[in-house]
RNA sequence: GGGCGGGUAGCUCAGUUGGUUAGAGCACAAGCUUCACACGUUUGGGGUCGCAGGUUCAAAUCCUGUCCCGCCCA
C-alpha cells in the first residue's frame, strides 16, 4: 500500500478509533485462557472540570494497558464515573441553577442523574478522541443500583464485622455545606487573622492572667484554662479558677504539657471546640459541654447577647465589647492557617453530633502491613501512606448530611431508637422510600423513622475493586482479587488509595491490587498545577485536541518520569509531532524498499545487518525493562534513541545502497531482512503511546505478512538476536562515519560528495573485524577506496578527491 | 515545625552498582538540493553538576552540614 506523503492526524485518529471500537479491539474477554491484567481505573468526579491534568495522568495508565495487551495478557481495563456525592450536587446547582434544599430530595436526585449521565457522554467522547483502550461495555458509575448495592452491602458486612459504630461525638463539620466532613477531605488555608490579648480576672479577685486567642467568639465556650506544669511562671495558677470576660462564669485553670510555652502568654483557654487539643482535653478531663455555634456557623442561645449572629459578625462585635469594657489590652496581626473543607474553603468547625463510623484508628498497624505488601511505583510515595496512617487523628466519620449520595440502609425504631438495618437480599435500599418490611427485632414495634444521612463518596469509591469484581453479586468475578494495577495520583493517597487499602483489609484481610502507580500533576507553562478554574485555557482537553494531534498530546503525558511533574510545553508537544512524522517517514521509504519481499526468507546476514538486528536487541530489553517497572518515559526514551539515532540517522543510510541497488541480490536480501524486523519492532515499541499512527502504519504495511488483525493485539518485541562480533565493529565503525561527515560539514561539502579514499589506521587485533564492514562503509561515506593499515589505536585521516 | 521530592547547558530534562573528555531535545551558530523526511540533515559553540566540608586512587553519584524551589502533613 502506497503511504501518502504526509501523515494527517486529524483523519487518520477518529478512523482508528471508530476501528478499534467496531471490530471491538479492546474488549474483555472473561473465557481467556490468557492470565488477567486488571486496572483499577480511577472514576473521574462528574464536575465538569476535565483539564490536561487529568488527561495526561490518565494516558499513563492507558500506555501500560496497551503494553501489558501486547505482552499477552487479556486485560481487564474498565471506565468508570464517580458521579454521586458533593462534586455533582454542585455541578447540577451550577448547571441548573437550583439549590437542592429547595426541592425534595427524590426531585435533586432526578436532577443529578439527568445532569451527570450528559455530561458523561461528553467525557466518553473525549477519552475516545485520546485512543483510550477501556472497555466500554465494562463501565461503571458509582451511583448505579448494583453499585449502590455493593456500596450498601459493605456497610452491612463492616457493621456484622464490628468495624461501625454510631457516636455523638465531636465532628468535623462544615457550616457551608451543612455537612460532617473526614479528615482527609480537610485542607489548610492560610488566614490573616488578630491574636487578641485577653485579661481574665482570678475568680479569689487577687489579679488578673493575660491570654492570648484568635477566636474571641468562643468565649462562651470556654470550659478551661490551661498552663504548661513545667512553667515557673504560672505554677501558683494550678487549681484556682478564672472568671470568664463578659460571659462571667468560673473555669479551672489546669496543667497540661500540650501547652506551648512560647505561643502567646503560655495561658491557653480551652472551648468546645476551637481545635483538636480542645476535644483531647475535654475528653482527657470530662469537661463542661458548652456548644456556641449552631450548623450554620451562627451564635446559640448560650453565646447570650450574641445569639443569632453569625461568628464573624459576632467575633466583631465582642471584640469592641472586650476593649470597651478594658478586657482587651492589645492585639497583633497575624497569619495562621486554619482547617478548612477542602471542597469549599469554608473554615471547618467542631460540632457535636451523632455520625457513622468506620473504627481504623486501632488498626494502623496492620493498614501499614497492607501498604507493605503494595508494589508502590515510585517507592517514595509509599512513605507518605505509612505518615498519614501513623498520623491518624479520628475514625472515618463516614456520614453525610447532603442529599446525592448512596444512602445509608437503615431505619431507626420510634419505640425504642434502636438501628434497624436492611437485609442483604434488599439491597439496594432508600430508606426515605422503603421501609424494612419487618418489625422491630429489639422491641417488635412497626414505626420507623429513616436515615436521613448519605454515605460519604469515599465510602463507595474505596469499593471499585470490590465493584470490578462484583463483589457478591450473581455475576461475581472469580479469582478477581486484588487487581494488578491501581494508576491514580499522588494528591489523593491519603483518600483513595488509602481508603480502598482499607475496605480491602477490613473486609477480607487482603490486599486491593498488586501495584500502584502513582501520576505526578500537569503543569502550565509557567508551572502552576493546572485548574479549570483559574482559568487556563491552554488546559482545556479540547482545545488542546485542535492544535495537536492525541499521539502528540500521548507522547507528552508520557515524557515525564512516573510520578513527576511536567509542563505543559511547546517544546515536548514539538518533539511528538517530529517523532510521528520521522516515523513515517522511515516506513515510507521502508514499504518503498520492501516491495515484493518475502518474510520467510532467511538470507546469510551482513555484518551490518547483524549489527542493526543486535542493537534492537538491546534497545527492546531496556524498553521493556522500564515498562516493567511502570517508567513509560524511560521505554519510550530508549526505542527513541534506537529508532532515531541508530536506525535512522545511521543504519538506514548504511543500507541505503544495498536496498536500491539489485547488483546484490543477497546483499539486498539481507538488508530487507534485518529492516523489516527492526522497523516492524520499533513499530511496536511505540505502540503503546503513539497509538493512532502505528496503526495505520502497521494496517499499510506490516498487517498483510504479520496477520494481527491491530497492531495492538500483536506482541510485544522479545528479539533473542544477539551477534557481539557485528555489535562491537558496527559501533567503533560509526566513528569513521563521522570523521567523514565532520570533514564534509568543514569542507562545506554535501553529504553525497565523494572522497578519494579513507586511511584507517587500527590496532591488528581489531582489523579484520572492522574491515569486513568495508563495503558498507564506502558505501556510507562514499569513498572510492579504504587503505587499512595496522597502528596503536584508531586514526582515520580523509583523503579527498582533489589531493 | 516534620516528611517526601527536586536543584546538572539559555530552556525542558537523562545520567544504572562511584570509573575515560558529564549527555539528549529545544534554542543558538555555520553548512548541506542527500535517490524517506527542510516538520530534514551534518558539524559546532555552550556546564565550577545549588553551596561548604568529608570519604576515596577516583564523586553529578556516597556521607555530614547548609541554602533555595515544589508537594504532603502538622
Amino acid at each position: 500500500m502506497a503511504l501518502s506523503k504526509r501523515y494527517n492526524a486529524k483523519e487518520s485518529e477518529p478512523h482508528w478509533q471508530k476501528f478499534w471500537d467496531e471490530q471491538g479491539i479492546f474488549r474483555y474477554n472473561s473465557d481467556s485462557d490468557k492470565p488477567v491484567y486488571s486496572i483499577d481505573t480511577p472514576p473521574p468526579t462528574v464536575s465538569g472540570k476535565i483539564h490536561m491534568g487529568h488527561i495526561f495522568s490518565y494516558v499513563q495508565a492507558e500506555v501500560m494497558a496497551r503494553y501489558h495487551r501486547m505482552k499477552g495478557m487479556e486485560v481487564f481495563y474498565p471506565f468508570c464515573f464517580d458521579d454521586n456525592g458533593l462534586p455533582s450536587e454542585r455541578f447540577t446547582e451550577e448547571q441548573r441553577n437550583v439549590k437542592a434544599q429547595d426541592m425534595p430530595r427524590s426531585q435533586f436526585v432526578e436532577l443529578c442523574l439527568e445532569v451527570t449521565k450528559e455530561a458523561e457522554g461528553m467525557f466518553r467522547d473525549l477519552w475516545t478522541r485520546f485512543g483510550f483502550s477501556c472497555d466500554w461495555d465494562l463501565l461503571y458509575t458509582t451511583i448505579d443500583p448494583w453499585v449502590q448495592r455493593i456500596s450498601q452491602r459493605s456497610f452491612l458486612d463492616l457493621n456484622e464485622k464490628g468495624f461501625v459504630y454510631r457516636k455523638e461525638a465531636p465532628t468535623l463539620w462544615c457550616p457551608g455545606c451543612q455537612t460532617a466532613v473526614a479528615q482527609a477531605e480537610t485542607e489548610d488555608k492560610e488566614f490573616a487573622a488578630v491574636f487578641h490579648d485577653l485579661e481574665f480576672r482570678l475568680a479569689d479577685g487577687n489579679g488578673c492572667i493575660p491570654i492570648a486567642t484568635t477566636r474571641p467568639e468562643l468565649l462562651p465556650a470556654c470550659v478551661a484554662v490551661f498552663v504548661n506544669p513545667n512553667d515557673e511562671r504560672f505554677h501558683g495558677l494550678i487549681g484556682q479558677k478564672a472568671v470568664v470576660p463578659i460571659f462571667n462564669h468560673e473555669v479551672e485553670i489546669m496543667g497540661d504539657s500540650k501547652v506551648d510555652m512560647e505561643k502567646g502568654s503560655g495561658i491557653v483557654m480551652c472551648c468546645t471546640f476551637g481545635d483538636t487539643t480542645d476535644i483531647e482535653w475535654w475528653q482527657e478531663y470530662d469537661l463542661d459541654l458548652r456548644i456556641v455555634l449552631d450548623k450554620r456557623g451562627h451564635m446559640n442561645a448560650r453565646a447570650g447577647f450574641l445569639e443569632g449572629m453569625y461568628w464573624k459578625k459576632a467575633r466583631k462585635v465582642l471584640v469592641d465589647k472586650l476593649i470597651e469594657e478594658g478586657f482587651r489590652k492589645g492585639g497583633k496581626d497575624i497569619e495562621h492557617a486554619v482547617n478548612v473543607h477542602e471542597r469549599c474553603g469554608i473554615p471547618l468547625e467542631y460540632l457535636v453530633n451523632r455520625q457513622w463510623f468506620v473504627r481504623i484508628l486501632d488498626r494502623k498497624d496492620e493498614l501499614i502491613r497492607c501498604g507493605n505488601r503494595i508494589n508502590w511505583y515510585p517507592p517514595h510515595f509509599k512513605v507518605r501512606f505509612d505518615h498519614w496512617v501513623e498520623n491518624l487523628k479520628w475514625d472515618w466519620c463516614i456520614s453525610r448530611q447532603r442529599y446525592y449520595g448512596v444512602p445509608f440502609p437503615i431505619w431507626y425504631c420510634n419505640e425504642c431508637g434502636e438501628p434497624i438495618f436492611a437485609n442483604e437480599k434488599d439491597l439496594p435500599v432508600d430508606p426515605l422510600e422503603d421501609s424494612p418490611g419487618e418489625p422491630c427485632p429489639n422491641c417488635g414495634c412497626n414505626s420507623f423513622r429513616p436515615e436521613s444521612d448519605v454515605m460519604d463518596t469515599w465510602a463507595t469509591s474505596s469499593l471499585t475493586p470490590q465493584i470490578n469484581e462484583k463483589w457478591g453479586e450473581k455475576d461475581e468475578r472469580e479469582g478477581f482479587m486484588p487487581m494488578s494495577l491501581r494508576p491514580q495520583a499522588h494528591d489523593i493517597i491519603r483518600t483513595w488509595a488509602f481508603y480502598t487499602i482499607t475496605k480491602a483489609y477490613l473486609h477480607s484481610d487482603d490486599i486491593p491490587w498488586k501495584d500502584v502507580m502513582m501520576s505526578g500533576h500537569a503543569l502550565n507553562p509557567s508551572g502552576e498545577k493546572m485548574s479549570k478554574s483559574k482559568g487556563n485555557v491552554e488546559g482545556d482537553p479540547l482545545l488542546a485536541l485542535g492544535r495537536y494531534s492525541a499521539d502528540e498530546l500521548r507522547y507528552w503525558s508520557c515524557s515525564s518520569k512516573l510520578g513527576s511533574d511536567v509542563l505543559f510545553s511547546q517544546e515536548v508537544l514539538g518533539d511528538g509531532r517530529r517523532l510521528v512524522t520521522k516515523l513515517w517517514n522511515a516506513i515510507k521509504f521502508a514499504a518503498s524498499r520492501l516491495e515484493n519481499y518475502d518474510p520467510e526468507i532467511e538470507p546469510e546476514l551482513r555484518p551490518y545487518d547483524r549489527w542493526i538486528l543486535s542493537r534492537f536487541t538491546i534497545a527492546t530489553e531496556s524498553a521493556t525493562s522500564g515498562m516493567e517497572k511502570y517508567e513509560y518515559s524511560v521505554a519510550m526514551d530508549k526505542a527513541e534513541y534506537f529508532f532515531w539515532k541508530v536506525l535512522c540517522d545511521n543504519y538506514l543510510e548504511i543500507a541505503k545502497k544495498r536496498l536500491y541497488s539489485d547488483d546484490d541480490p543477497s546483499g539486498k536480501q539481507s538488508a530487507q531482512y534485518a529492516l523489516y524486523r527492526v522497523l516492524y519492532g520499533s513499530l511496536r515499541l511505540f505502540a503503546p503511546v503513539l497509538v493512532h499512527v502505528t496503526e495505520e502504519l502497521y494496517q499499510a504495511i506490516f498487517k498483510k505478512s504479520e496477520g494481527h488483525e491491530s497492531l495492538h493485539l500483536a506482541p510485544w518485541p522479545d528479539p533473542d538476536y544477539m551477534d557481539e562480533e557485528a555489535l562491537k565493529y558496527g559501533d567503533m565503525s560509526l566513528q569513521i562515519i563521522e570523521r567523514a561527515r565532520k570533514f564534509k560539514s568543514e569542507q562545506n561539502l554535501s553529504m553525497a560528495a565523494p572522497l578519494k579514499a579513507l586511511d584507517i589506521e587500527i590496532p591488528r587485533e581489531d582489523l579484520d573485524g572492522l574491515r569486513s564492514l568495508q563495503d558498507d562503509l564506502m558505501n556510507v561515506t562514499r569513498a572510492e577506496s579504504i587503505l587499512w593499515s595496522e597502528g596503536d589505536k584508531l586514526v582515520i585521516k580523509v583523503v579527498p578527491v582533489d589531493e
